[in-house]
DNA sequence: GCCATGTGTAAAGCAAACTTTACATATGCG
DNA sequence: CGCATATGTAAAGTTTGCTTTACACATGGC
């Protein structure tokens, strides 16, 4: 599952620090979610996409299977 | 967070197994959703989205907080 | 009544998601 | 240089998602 987590928080000009803060996790939870060592869970990745003002289809990408 | 897996599901005639069969998990599995006893993985959700042809957002609605 | 099918649930176990604490490294700025 | 900020990572622990096995109950058809 890829995911544009990194890319959108770029663009607001957050660090992860942030971006954990505005979701409620923790930054190590946000640095793996970036760095692909796994998948948010279902509540998360609508908070993430909430946050961003974007569908969970815009920002996760599933791998092509 | 509520979903309408059961519903769909109905639509299509399709029994709790049947559907289980369809998106490689248990029966148990699908009982667990349709009744709320938790959410889905991430890429769970996607495969449900999917054989129905709709969105996450379509079938799944987080609690409003 | 008997049997098949569908649904609900429980217990035990494994795997994935997330936490806290801690340390390393890089970059930029006084 | 010394310090702050940002990022990456590791280890240990808890919680959540999912599996297998198993059993209970309801409904409908023979």
């Amino acid at each position: 599952m890829n995911n544009r987590i990194r890319e959108l928080r770029q663009q607001k000009g957050w660090s992860q620090a942030d971006l954990a803060t505005l979701l409620k996790v923790s930054r190590q939870t946000v640095n793996a979610l970036e760095r692909g060592r796994y998948d948010p869970s279902l509540p998360l990745a609508f908070n993430v996409a909430r946050l961003f003002d974007l569908t969970i289809e815009d920002v996760f990408q599933p791998d092509q299977e």
